[in-house]
DNA sequence: TATGAGCGC
C-alpha cells in the first residue's frame, strides 16, 4: 500500500530557522533522525521548505497530524509526507 | 536587509 518512508515534508518554514530548531520541534511527537533544509543550488538561499526524518514511520505520521498547521516561529508549519525518493 | 508555492545535496 503506502510506499511512504519516514521523511516528512516540512513547508511554509520561516526562511531564518536552523535544522536544529526544527528537530526540536519535531523531536516533541516522535524520534527525529535527521533534519534537511532545503537550499537552492543556483543561489544558495532557503527556499522555505525542509525535511524532517523520523526512525519510525508512526512518529512521521504523528508529526503529520499534530505538527501539520502548527505555528512555528510566528509562521504555520505545512507537514506531509515526503516522496521518499 | 528581498521572496512565500512547493518535494530534496
Amino acid at each position: 500500500m503506502s510506499g511512504q518512508g519516514f521523511s516528512v515534508y516540512v513547508g511554509n518554514a520561516p526562511f531564518q530557522t536552523s535544522e536544529e530548531e526544527i528537530g526540536n520541534f519535531f523531536s516533541n511527537v516522535g524520534n527525529v533522525t535527521n533534519v534537511r533544509i532545503v537550499y537552492d543550488r543556483e543561489t544558495g538561499r532557503p527556499r522555505g521548505f525542509a525535511f524532517v526524518e523520523f526512525a519510525d514511520e508512526a512518529g512521521a505520521q504523528k508529526a503529520v497530524q499534530e505538527l501539520n498547521g502548527a505555528e512555528f516561529n510566528g509562521r504555520q508549519l505545512r507537514v506531509n509526507l515526503a516522496n521518499n525518493k
